[in-house]
DNA sequence: CGCTAATCTAGAACAAGTTTCAGACTTGAT
DNA sequence: ATCAAGTCTGAAACTTGTTCTAGATTAGCG
């Protein structure tokens, strides 16, 4: 498995070495200062200075702020995907791994709030500009979500359940985030919709 | 029915009639530059001038860009609610009766795209400062549901349920202004997460 | 009425995201 | 090796949210 760009849209020229190892800086640098304070924390010319970047080079490699950490997000997304993909959840049914694969994730959050914070409130303030990348980072969540089903091929009504899991666990975390959830209210809220997985299993009726 | 201010926080001090005049200026002011342009449009600047009050006084009344803008989510949502009691939903099932709700809202920001942007964008984008006027709108979305579903004394699991459909709305509502789904998207999971109310029911078992 | 505290105003000042520009450096092709 | 095109740098400028200040206005009270 090369390990090429695969958050690349179409038709982006490659990058040179040197242009890799400075986008791999300044998404590091990015990730690092999210890691401290969160949202706020990521400013533009501290991650220029950090990544030993212009502050003209940072913008033309994303061009704003939230489309910064929109890839922050999406190369942290790679992470836990790999990790989750070592060890699939145990669940008798779909609805308790996806749960329990939901839970692990947001697990890893809870260790790093800040960076949760500041990925998640670009992920929902962005703009149409930055919806080519939003989509690719909600795709891979689908990716996550059905791999944890265990479904090759899975009905238009089992997307539909996946699309409002999703939902609910962004909003979820939101509320997390924000202070107005406990962590114990998300678990509640991700065990409640995953029971969808149930009501939408070939077996069952529409 | 008094008009009193039923979104004071406890223990504000009453506004005179002036304050409550410029107060209810600067959120017509909010409204209507939201309605042109969005989240964007709503510049501090331009409705203190709107207004007519100063930009300092403006702070005065409204600590930030996005507390204004939930306030005036705030106000919206009393005129919904307003609206929606007159004519109640007319499905059968509870399940039907808030998916009737929340299209017949759906409908409604529809009608000022912008509008719902401004305000949308910015319960999302909150942060803890402004935790305790999200939460005052979360609640008022929640006394809306019940409403129709027609219950006094839900269960802790309809709450759950409750909760995870507001997830979903807010969501939901996300990737439409974002234009990653469409309106029948948004109908879908409407409709799909609110079978979660019948899995829910008093005669279902957990 | 006249006083005092609170509020309001105009405007400057500051902070951080974003844009712009002139000049130095790289890259790729010849 | 050399040239043209594209990229990077450093620094200033611009925008909009937010804060601050000094003085004018208003509200409540004796």
């Amino acid at each position: 498995m090369p390990a090429e760009a695969s958050s690349a849209s179409p038709a982006s020229p490659p990058l040179t070495e040197r242009q890799e190892a400075r986008r791999r800086r300044i998404l590091h640098a990015s990730a690092q200062l999210a890691s401290r304070g969160g949202f706020d924390a990521v400013q533009m010319r501290e991650v220029a200075e950090s990544s030993q970047v212009a502050l003209g080079t940072l913008y033309r490699y994303f061009p704003s702020k939230v489309h910064l950490l929109v890839a922050t997000m999406q190369d942290q997304l790679e992470h836990m995907h790999g990790t989750l993909r070592k060890k699939p959840p145990q669940g008798e049914t779909a609805a308790e791994r996806v749960a329990e694969t939901l839970m692990r994730a947001f697990r890893a959050l809870q260790r790093e709030p800040h960076l949760a914070d500041a990925m998640v409130r670009a992920l929902t303030f962005a703009d149409r500009s930055v919806s080519p990348e939003v989509d690719q980072v909600s795709r891979q969540t689908t990716v996550i979500i059905l791999d944890a089903m265990g479904l090759e091929n899975p009905t238009p009504e089992q997307l539909s359940a996946v699309r409002v899991i999703e939902h609910t666990w962004h909003s979820a975390l939101i509320t997390w985030l924000s202070g107005r959830a406990s962590i114990a209210q998300v678990k509640i809220d991700i065990e409640t919709v995953c029971r969808l997985i149930d009501l939408t299993a070939p077996q069952a009726r529409a």
